[in-house]
DNA sequence: CGACGACTTGACGTGTTTCAAACGAGGTGG
DNA sequence: CCACCTCGTTTGAAACACGTCAAGTCGTCG
């Protein structure tokens, strides 16, 4: 946790291709009907390999971005090379909120991903005629707020073996499917979330593995075998 | 850091002295003007003491607040009485931003304060007739959001001195006058702040100044005499 | 003066990091 | 089919930053 000086790679990478004027594959009209529609409406799809770079740290922050398939992390790197992941997001999320006119963070395809960007300022723009569209961006942006200050205490308060469960929570919640997980992450990505090491993180699984809290049939694949326990961790 | 146990004393204090129907201090219209209006004009004052519990986590969200004078605290506890502090809210800030019906941190007052409370729904339907402030709205919430990211850096990549740092430039760039601070919280309000012990915090303080980083004329005053030094542990 | 609360300092313990090596799955070429 | 590489992951041993416990100091208030 304490000042880890390894410089990691950096990910220079093949750039994206790129499909101006498509329309993102038809959402079912959820809990964001208006935002889903300006999505599809005035969306740009764009496939990233993985590791690919979506946008980098300073840039003008031209777009919002919503995964349309694949996954996403948003990250921001010290000048040593430390790393803080912010987030991750999947397919359904809407990333790159925020209010400065450059991106705080940088975003990078986990995976093979597809994303649609929409301009920020045709967005804005299409808000101030529709209230309903301007509340749905509002909301967006407070609970991705919410998710963040869940995360403080995560960050600040937890040790290893809580921040884990939380983090499986999370995912469970996400993407879960009737008790197991597919981690679409590596473990360096999930010790950066949680603001561990990557041993540590390995170390804690495998405890939990003997734990019978968990297992997994690979590295990848994580099976819930006692979620209360993991509950009861979290908090 | 890890599983602290001791369980805090818990703030039982008196009830705040309430003003319905006040106006509050006429604001000067800068950066968020329709917002500053909304709250002059729906706004309702109220006071509390050091330590004032303003509300509580879990409670039915039924209002935003802006800090007229005095200092706020939000903060979550785990179950076991470790406590994390979101954030510090000074004059002039806005706080209770949030998407869920129920707050999910609770306010305090961290010394004798004045705010200024606005019904949610009410503030919900001016700005759904007013685009500039549902604007507003939703670029505060942008910032504090680019805000917390900030944070997470700090709170999962940053070692002791390197957090008190950030911390010190935080409150430097927010109520620093002529390179010097008064801080309104404790050391444990830092500590929890930081997500650190209030040891750890109290050492740090006393290295720095052992370093000619800052000096301590008091324990709540602190004049930078190396921003260079604190901004070189910032990043 | 004594009591109280907030802060500081000291000594020791420990969870996590660090450094290093081994393991395992996937791919490529002989 | 096996040797051999690569890359991500796991495991081990030792070091260390921060936590814990405990005592001491300082300022304030009655």
């Amino acid at each position: 946790m304490f000042a880890a000086v390894a410089p990691r790679l950096s990910n220079k990478l093949p750039k994206p291709s790129l499909v101006r004027g498509c329309r993102a594959h038809p959402v079912a009209q959820e809990r964001y009907g208006r935002l889903a529609v300006a999505f599809e409406t005035i969306g740009c799809t764009m496939n990233f390999p993985r590791n690919g770079e979506i946008y980098g740290e300073g840039e003008t922050a031209r777009s919002f971005y919503k995964v349309a398939s694949g996954a996403v992390r948003t990250y921001k790197l010290l000048d040593d090379g430390r790393r803080q992941i912010s987030g991750f997001h999947l397919a359904g999320d809407i990333f790159g909120l925020g209010a400065g006119a450059h991106y705080q963070f940088s975003a990078e395809a986990v995976a093979a991903t597809t994303v649609v960007a929409v301009d920020r300022g045709t967005l804005a723009k299409l808000a101030a005629r529709d209230s309903e569209l301007a509340s749905e961006l509002w909301t967006l942006t407070a609970e991705e707020l919410d998710h963040l200050r869940g995360l403080m205490t995560t960050l600040g308060r937890k040790n290893a073996h809580e921040r884990l469960a939380a983090f499986l929570l999370e995912m469970t919640r996400r993407i879960g499917a009737n008790g197991a997980i597919e981690l679409p992450m590596s473990r360096q990505d999930i010790a950066d979330y949680l603001g561990l090491t990557i041993e540590t993180v390995s170390r804690t699984f495998t405890q939990l593995e003997a734990e019978a809290v968990i297992e997994l049939p690979s590295c990848r694949r994580v099976v819930l075998k006692n979620g209360g326990a993991l509950s009861r961790l979290n908090d």
